[in-house]
DNA sequence: AATATATTTTAATAATCATTACATATTAAG
DNA sequence: CTTAATATGTAATGATTATTAAAATATATT
């Protein structure tokens, strides 16, 4: 339980909705990174003065934590619906094409926070990078693990790899994100999924 | 002609060799992205002292920037070579195979200095950004025009969008650059190409 | 040898970074 | 009403940022 819900009985009552607070740093976060998301934005983002943020969220890092965590909610089910498709090539296509939603859905900075966020920097020096590569490791895995049912059920072939093929989605899942981020519209980013997944999954006909 | 050759005959000779400065400077660039890399590591990086980079390389940003055009002289022979080759088919697997000689290379930080740099805050904001975006909108045109002349040359069919498969390029490029990044190796990523081309050009048969 | 020019070294600059001390304010419980 | 507990606002903290000022040093030209 990372979420300590405390039962605050007594002393001043917060005058901020902690979720709406969550919310608008998570879109500092994802607009500037981590790095360039300074306490004088995140002041600026929120309303609040830096004691307040220090006394809701910890520090930096824990604070960008419980965005990632918000950003999370927001992208699984999306996730969740893709990995329920009755076959690889509507799983693959659904992640694609929900990534997509995502990284240009209006009233939110383009790309994707978590992706955007470890692009920076090497994994090791940075624990925050770190955080950030365990999530993606966890969604290639959460795909790779689908794509071997799909071997048991049939619908992929008994040769598929289905490392290769969750390695494959995430270098478009980050390719996209990249691509959202230089401001590269919805439509022009279906259509690279469109051609990305053409000949999906690649087996020998 | 940016780069200013002083006939220097007067004063105090410099003790370093110009090149090998702007290599090692490249290289922590490389490694930490623009923001990621302080004047502390580049002094460290190059073994000199802050006003030894002033006074021969002018600010952080100019130093950056005459980092980023000596990476150029060094992608562009795998980007000349890709162009030139006979068919659209045998150019992006070029092209995309040189993006991974170049990101796995041993000796150099993996990924893409260019990809990299421009993949945390918006590129209007930052003018270093902006200038990265920028390179990545000259080659993906690059790339466009060369398809474009396959549609001429009958190589691609006359409803190809030569646009939309250079997005699709650079789309791959970006994602292996993320994906070299974040761990991956050379076969992985020439894995990843070749299922990235598998079905080029993507059209109905 | 003297001078002009350029580089190096050392140390300082002002700005910004994340974080916190401290006093004040606001509530619940006794 | 007093007390305990928590939040807020102001202003400070020391560390780090990019960038120089100033003095010492090394070379070419005169």
């Amino acid at each position: 339980m990372p979420q300590t819900i405390k039962t605050r009985t007594v002393g001043r009552p917060r005058k901020f909705d902690r979720d709406k607070v969550i919310e608008k740093a998570m879109k500092a976060f994802w607009m500037h990174g981590y790095e360039g998301t300074s306490m004088r934005i995140l002041v600026s983002a929120t309303g609040l003065e830096p004691p307040s943020i220090y006394g809701a969220f910890g520090n930096k890092k824990q604070f960008f934590e419980t965005c990632i965590e918000s950003y999370g909610k927001k992208c699984r089910p999306f996730h969740e619906k893709a990995i329920s498709q009755p076959d690889s090539r509507l799983v693959a296509k659904c992640c694609l094409e929900g990534v997509v939603e995502i990284m240009t859905s209006e009233g939110y900075p383009e790309g994707c926070l978590v992706i955007l966020g470890a692009a920076v920097s090497s994994p090791q020096s940075d624990p925050v990078r770190h955080y950030l590569s365990d999530k993606m490791s966890d969604l290639t895995l959460r795909y790779a693990k689908r794509f071997e049912r799909s071997i048991e059920e049939g619908d992929l072939p008994k040769n598929a790899d289905p490392t290769a093929l969750a390695n494959y989605l995430m270098t478009i899942d980050r390719g996209i994100a990249l691509q959202a981020k230089a401001g590269h519209t919805k439509p022009d980013l279906l259509k690279t999924v469109s051609m990305a997944l053409s000949n999906w999954p690649f087996c020998d006909r």
